[in-house]
DNA sequence: TAAAAAATGTATTTATAATACACCTATTAA
DNA sequence: TTAATAGGTGTATTATAAATACATTTTTTA
């Protein structure tokens, strides 16, 4: 059970932008920062940008940075956002074979609740909260 | 986020067993059952004895059986025993390189939170729990 | 117009989970 | 005591998806 490092990554970027502000980071800047292949980068920055967290300038002298204030950015939101998919078990993938258990089966209803849980603590905090060690959710965030 | 289906399985094979009980019931049957990987399987019914969910016998006339009552089997702890780690994040594993965030960055902390959350979904479900189409949950557990 | 920076599409590599295969051990019944 | 049946073990191979690399394009500014 883990994240994708692409989701990883998205997290890490807004951070990285959230502790620079008032400046253009550029993709390469963070990539290098992170020891992270740059190519890898530039399609996770891209999506971040067209899921409205972050501004992309092309052009000299361009980059990004973030598209609101760091208590205005959901956790929760980012990781659905990047994340491809949330098939807790194989029973939510639609590409599966039918698991015969179904329909009379409750680990599909048990698992989704169990993935609500998961996701409901992530949305309980903010990219402000994550900045500093110790995450103090809500002192931090103004919203939700 | 997707478990194995590794843990899959395994939940699986207890459902079918719970199913079939005062029986010995064969890998070969279960395999055949869920059309999965014999070998697969095989592993992770070994598994699921060596962690007391199930009792194996060998030899001919041999097979297995739930060791407990289902209402007595917590999915989480089944979960627990089969997923082989719950690295939320890449800080989690040990064997990745230290990300330059660390210490000062709150993302390991709120996933595991998260992560904790999820769990305790699943901790407040037996087996008896999940045998029927809607998880009612507690309804059929007299444990935790 | 040259340099810098993101955008796009495709190809390749890598990691690991899943599967297959070969053989071993245990048990029972004929 | 032997054949059949069933799980146990170790290793090798395959499949898949994620990660990475590469090539090229588009945008912007000095």
């Amino acid at each position: 059970m883990e994240i994708t490092s692409y989701t990883d990554y998205a997290l890490r970027v807004l951070i990285y932008l959230a502790r620079s502000p008032n400046k253009q980071t550029t993709i390469t800047e963070i990539a290098d920062y992170f020891n992270i292949s740059r190519n890898h980068l530039v399609k996770i920055v891209h999506q971040l940008g067209s899921k409205g967290f972050v501004k992309t300038t092309r052009g000299k002298g361009g980059g990004l940075v973030l598209q609101r204030p760091p208590a205005m950015i959901n956790i929760g939101n980012v990781v659905r956002s990047m994340e491809c998919h949330f098939n807790w078990v194989e029973c939510f993938n639609p590409t599966q074979q039918h698991c015969r258990l179904l329909p009379n089966c409750g680990l599909k209803h048990l698992f989704a609740q169990a993935g609500e849980a998961y996701l409901k603590v992530l949305d309980s905090a903010t990219l402000a909260d994550v900045l500093l060690g110790i995450t103090t959710v809500g002192l931090n965030s103004k919203i939700l």
